[in-house]
DNA sequence: ATAAGGGCACCGC
DNA sequence: CGCGGTGCCCTTA
């Protein structure tokens, strides 16, 4: 479970709906890692393939595009959200709330 | 093993 | 409403 932060967070994005976003926080989340958001940044920012896992469709909850170390940079990932039907706006993105996809959380009675 | 970096989030002023 | 500083956690060198 917990063993590989790294797939866990990579993992996940796969179960990303096409058109849904989420935020940093909400991945670390996912993984029952909320405060490591800043963590995910990291991993993400490592040697992976973006074609594979949907690293674009991690922004900021301030709904800021937020950094993309792929090909072609944040520019790209703009481009990519904008192709996902995303409005985006001075680098933020509007009703940025309407696609956050958030699984469920596990809640523990 | 240690140190620095980073694709963030939140609070205060 | 915007900017700055601080805290937290992994990854990589």
């Amino acid at each position: 479970m917990d063993k590989d932060f790294k797939f866990q967070v990579l993992n996940f994005l796969k179960k990303i709906p096409k058109g849904n976003i989420v935020t940093y926080k909400i991945v670390a989340s996912s993984v029952n890692r909320p405060n490591s958001y800043r963590a995910v940044g990291s991993v993400l920012r490592g040697n992976l393939f973006p074609e594979k896992f949907p690293c674009y469709k991690v922004i900021k909850s301030n709904g800021e595009v937020g950094n993309y170390s792929g090909p072609g940079g944040q520019k790209a990932k703009q481009k990519i959200l904008k192709s996902e039907g995303l409005l985006i706006k001075n680098n933020k993105i509007i009703d940025f709330q309407k696609y956050l996809f958030k699984i469920g959380k596990k809640r523990m009675p």
